[in-house]
DNA sequence: AAAGACACCTGTCCGC
DNA sequence: TGCGGACAGGTGTCTT
């Protein structure tokens, strides 16, 4: 999926869509994604949209009637377009908006979902124990410490884990591990303060960037507009397209938690 | 509590 | 060209 840059992406592109707008029509086109899509989601027509929220990976839309809590899965993505124009193959949920836009959700793999709640959305139960968000103060060097001290999951999967922290998938843990020179094989538990010190600040300085980007487009992701995310460019080891950047040997792909990991041998240790 | 495997689904790419 | 298999941004659930 997108991931946490994807997610503040899709939010930063559609709120000045949404703010204050009116929700004229929810049309569900299949209802069929990871959780069958609640009845209750068409009560929230004839609401207006209040504010938007990313929390992790979930996008939470809040109206005076009751809110929506979106994920992308893997191939998710938002778009604006004009209320005329045709649905895709793959649009599965088209809200029509009071000023002729409308806000379509595509996603070929239908991993993604979108759930009704009534009360805080941050508080339900997908969402009330994860752990802290990456780009905020609560995300230190001493909490990575105290929450890898007992820890033998190697370091890719401990900062993959939403428990750990939230927002950080494949794409980015490869590219951060990189950034500090961890071997993404390395015991949590096993790593000195000062590199996870190092880390912490690499995952926060990718991050970061690849907002600024857009995100990362590999197949399907794109920006409310339609654009694709640029910081694709920016990947140093993900997708071993190239040699390392930095000793210019080859990219070593191995496969970690049934997933790809991508990491340069010579240069993280 | 923690770690690992599996499931969900569609599309694309690569080798034969 | 066609077909089979591997692989793809996530994460809840079940099993050890």
């Amino acid at each position: 999926m997108p991931e946490l840059p994807e997610v503040e992406t899709t939010l930063r592109g559609l709120e000045p869509h949404l703010l204050g707008r009116r929700i004229s029509q929810i049309q569900i086109r299949q209802p069929r994604l990871r959780w069958p899509v609640p009845t209750e989601i068409l009560s929230l027509q004839g609401s207006t949209i209040q504010s938007l929220q990313r929390r992790a990976k979930y996008l939470l839309m809040y109206t005076d009637q009751g809110n929506m809590i979106w994920h992308l899965g893997m191939s998710g993505s938002m778009r604006i377009l004009p209320s005329t124009e045709p649905s895709t193959r793959h649009e599965h949920i088209k809200i029509t908006l009071d000023n002729g836009a409308s806000l379509r959700y595509i996603d070929p793999r239908r991993f993604g979902a979108l759930l009704f709640s009534d009360d805080d959305p941050l508080q339900h139960k997908l969402i009330h124990s994860l752990g802290p968000e990456p780009l905020s103060d609560d995300f230190n060097s001493d909490y990575l410490i105290e929450s890898c001290k007992q820890r033998s999951s190697a370091i890719k999967n401990a900062i993959m884990d939403g428990h750990t922290v939230v927002g950080i998938g494949n794409i980015y843990a490869c590219e951060s591990l990189f950034l500090s020179a961890i071997n993404p094989k390395t015991k949590a538990c096993r790593i000195s303060a000062r590199r996870l010190q190092a880390l912490v600040q690499a995952i926060k300085t990718i991050l970061q960037q690849a907002i600024q980007q857009g995100g990362t487009t590999l197949q399907d992701f794109a920006q409310t507009d339609g654009r694709p995310g640029y910081f694709s460019q920016s990947l140093n080891v993900y997708g071993n397209k190239a040699d390392c950047p930095v000793c210019a040997r080859p990219v070593t792909r191995i496969t970690q938690g049934q997933r790809s990991t991508f990491y340069c041998k010579n240069c993280q240790k």
